[in-house]
DNA sequence: CGTTCCGCTGAAAGCGATTTCAACCGAAAT
DNA sequence: ATTTCGGTTGAAATCGCTTTCAGCGGAACG
């Protein structure tokens, strides 16, 4: 029982090793009586072709990477929030490698190590994957672009507009704005807040544009004292709503350039003692699980972000069988507006 | 520059590949000069050994698994709220994978499958890890268990207090129960209710006993009726917070299941304007970041996740560089005692 | 002075798959 | 009846390492 390799598998069945690597991979040309003793001789063995043989032998590794971000120490980590962005990526990953056979490697690297791009290519070169996936912020990288560019490894860069090689899978940021936006313009908001996001993610950019967008398209004044830069932390969004709601004609609806920020508002508010939405509307992006918990849940835009990863897979995994190449195509997923009990008309 | 082999690390070298592969795996039995002589090709030519050959020539695979439990659907994963448990499990674990060589791989299994004992079999001998890690719930899981004994891998399970095969990496639950326990007797309260967890792990039996036994030890009676059965829903939670605050004679102090049910207190709490912590103390298990961020912040016990994971790691690790046996080792780590705004003496 | 042993190095044989290419067969074409 | 060809099958080389084992020189020993 123990080790069963493709050759006992052969011997079983009666051909030779090519005929079951033949069944193995699919291949067209095998007669269905052969194809049958062969399956047969494999469900009862228990085979299971070795993925470290097979990438030596062939072309492919079954392997995908997806690149994590390191955070400086565990004391960090712990205080990251909240956010399961890469818990809903990896789900959405692990889920179509399963059905394609592949296997998903979680691989750290340091944003802010000198050794980055070396750290990149040893781990390309060592496991030879064959595609990698890269999420914010490391999807913006330009080391580790120019790195996996140079190791010619077909790579998805997820949740990041920027422009650049690999191919893209991101949701609509700009509309997603836009609609948050008449979704409060609608209630009969006129002064509309905005707790802008870092500039490291261009996604902030693209969200910010909606807001003026939708602004702008409902003939209201953009007034730009209401737009008030944030940077995605706890902190910067506490700093950013004392600005806004402590100022003279405060706004009667916030939108959150993340939902950190989302927090930080209502944490203000409830401070200041500005009821929501009584007083004062919030909308934020990402639907992270404890702005849904919150009192009263917030309104959000649900990032698809498991579904995203499930496509990010697919692309690689059909490169890798195809040619190994893959096009820089930008997709575009659908997203959800989840309008909570954080929205009402103004007072 | 593409493609870097040990051949060519050898050859610019000008000793033999057996040579090399002696400096790479750190042997002992070389001079001084020739290992500089190697290292500094090897730096050179920028060379990492390809992990698929190493596997295949030698005995380790320089893989360690980590299985996770699917959910049924993206929408259930969805509303599994923040629990970021895995999250921290994969930071630890990948920290230290990242300095032992290692690599990471995540797989998912299905605890409700049929096939589990067969899918488990298959990841194991198409992937051959040196190693791999449990989480509960899987690591309790008897299907699962008993398919990684026969497949004789060296396996560690996390945070389960189950005797069994493989090693336990874990925190005193029942210790922390119990200093838990004592922290709100110390503060004066005497009714204290317990939200008890799902019988499906042993950790809350082990929380339960550290209630029990604080009480015991600051010599007060033990009323059946504040101990309610919980399941870790935050519905569960709400119906035991019901039953337990709507009672006369109610509680001055809740100790939550975990985290979930400590929300799901809240929840109820605020509805009944029961005010935290002035007429009721509260505290949790797991410190997860909901309840570091909800209003007041909750007491809680910080399970060391991402230590334990390294833990897990380092063991199985050397396992592998040693004879790949594993002990049966009960390793109980530290945790910490998060004294925040939620408890305060009783009214 | 010859033997033994030890420390170091290298040659060659796998590991378990894929890939390449040759061989085979019967049906269609000549 | 012979050649040809497309569709199947298998033999052997190969991937990049580790393992095993042999070789080799010099120190220690009898």
């Amino acid at each position: 029982m123990r080790n069963v390799t493709i050759v006992h598998v052969a011997e079983k069945a009666r051909v030779s090793v090519k005929t079951v690597s033949r069944v193995v991979n699919n291949e067209p040309t095998v007669t269905p009586e052969l194809r049958e003793r062969v399956q047969a001789a494999i469900d009862q063995l228990g085979y299971a072709p070795n993925i470290a043989a097979r990438r030596l032998g062939g072309s492919r590794s079954f392997l995908i990477v997806a690149f994590n971000d390191r955070k400086l120490t565990l004391e960090n980590w712990r205080s990251d929030r909240g956010n399961n962005w890469i818990d809903r990526m990896q789900y959405g990953a692990m889920l179509r490698c399963d059905v394609h056979g592949y296997h998903l490697l979680c691989e750290l690297i340091d944003l802010e190590s000198d050794q980055l791009a070396r750290r990149v290519q040893h781990v390309l070169s060592s496991l030879r994957p064959d595609g990698v996936i890269l999420t914010p912020p490391n999807c913006e990288d330009p080391t580790v672009l120019e790195a996996l560019k140079r190791a010619q490894v077909p790579f998805v860069r997820m949740g990041s507009a920027a422009a650049g090689p690999g191919a893209r899978v991101r949701m609509d940021d700009q509309s997603a704005a836009r609609q948050l936006t008449e979704h409060l313009v609608e209630q009969g908001h006129r002064r509309i807040g905005f707790v802008t996001g870092s500039k490291r993610f261009l996604a902030s950019r693209a969200r910010e544009d909606g807001y003026r967008q939708a602004l702008s398209a409902a003939g209201l004044p953009i007034d730009e004292t209401l737009l008030v830069p944030g940077d995605f932390t706890f902190e910067g969004g506490v700093a950013a709503a004392e600005a806004l709601l402590s100022r003279p004609g405060r706004p009667t609806a916030i939108l959150a350039g993340n939902d950190e920020t989302a927090l930080a508002v209502m944490h203000v508010a409830r401070r200041l003692e500005i009821v929501i939405p009584g007083a004062l509307s919030l909308a934020t992006f990402d639907d992270t699980p404890s702005v849904r918990l919150s009192l009263p849940p917030l309104t959000t835009v649900r990032q698809p972000v498991a579904e995203m990863a499930a496509q990010a897979v697919d692309l690689l995994v059909a490169a890798a069988a195809k040619d190994g190449k893959l096009s820089r195509a930008d997709h575009l997923l659908p997203f959800e507006l989840a309008l909570r009990a954080s929205t009402a008309p103004p007072p």
